[in-house]
DNA sequence: TCGAAAGTCAACGATATGGTTGACAATGCC
DNA sequence: GGCATTGTCAACCATATCGTTGACTTTCGA
């Protein structure tokens, strides 16, 4: 069992790789083999293959042979992780924006606004 | 003027370290100064100063110099560019459990949901 | 059956990362 | 003035990352 905090490691660094987050917008469009993902990089096989695997590890991606071809589909239930980190924060630069307001206007507004634990 | 791509890269690469995840909770309390965010990480201040550099580069941190110390501040708007990129799957994992449910209870509801392009 | 196609593996190289220690500049306090 | 405190810089080390090329396995098709 791999612990959250590593989970989101993975998936934080799969997408912080402009290649791969193209892979995964691609890959939104519907599921694709591997050579058709690497054709529009001007990359190697190998080096998409290697993508790949950091995406799968991250559980962004699954694959499936078929053949001599390998079908690589998204899976973007694995984005829910960081969605949900983001989520505690969330509510904190919207916030600050009201912080930002309450600033330039004056304290205008009354100030019963919780500020979040 | 950065370009939206390498922003992205940047704020997903601070993120992906636990060390910086933690410091940026910490900072969701409240600011702090430098040695304080290092005191609870058994760490030396200098590597506690390269993940602020990191995290200030990525636009989620702000310094300000008090005298001899330096006050840090959480930016979370800076989480706003890949709260954003999200947004654009959002859609689709929930569709993904949809595609699932229909999986397994057959065919039962209406296909009128429009698969997202 | 033989050759081309799809994909992965292994080794290599250049560069980035995350940590260390030691030295240093700037500030505050006695 | 002199010394401790705060923080950064520089150099270094170990490891990870991202790309390459070459070899290899498996599968398809003529």
């Amino acid at each position: 069992m791999v612990d959250e905090e590593s989970r989101l490691d993975e998936v934080f660094r799969a997408l912080a790789d402009p290649t791969r987050r193209a892979l995964v917008r691609r890959l939104a469009e519907g599921d694709a083999l591997v050579l058709e993902l690497a054709q529009p990089f001007e990359m190697s096989k190998q080096a998409v293959s290697k993508h790949l695997q950091v995406l799968e590890s991250a559980g962004l991606v699954t694959k499936a042979v078929e053949g001599r071809s390998t079908r690589v589909q998204l899976r973007p239930q694995a984005m829910r992780d960081i969605s949900n980190w983001l989520d505690f924060y969330r509510s904190f630069w919207t916030d600050s924006m009201d912080r930002l307001v309450e600033l330039v206007d004056g304290p205008t507004r009354n100030a019963d606004t919780e500020v979040p634990r």
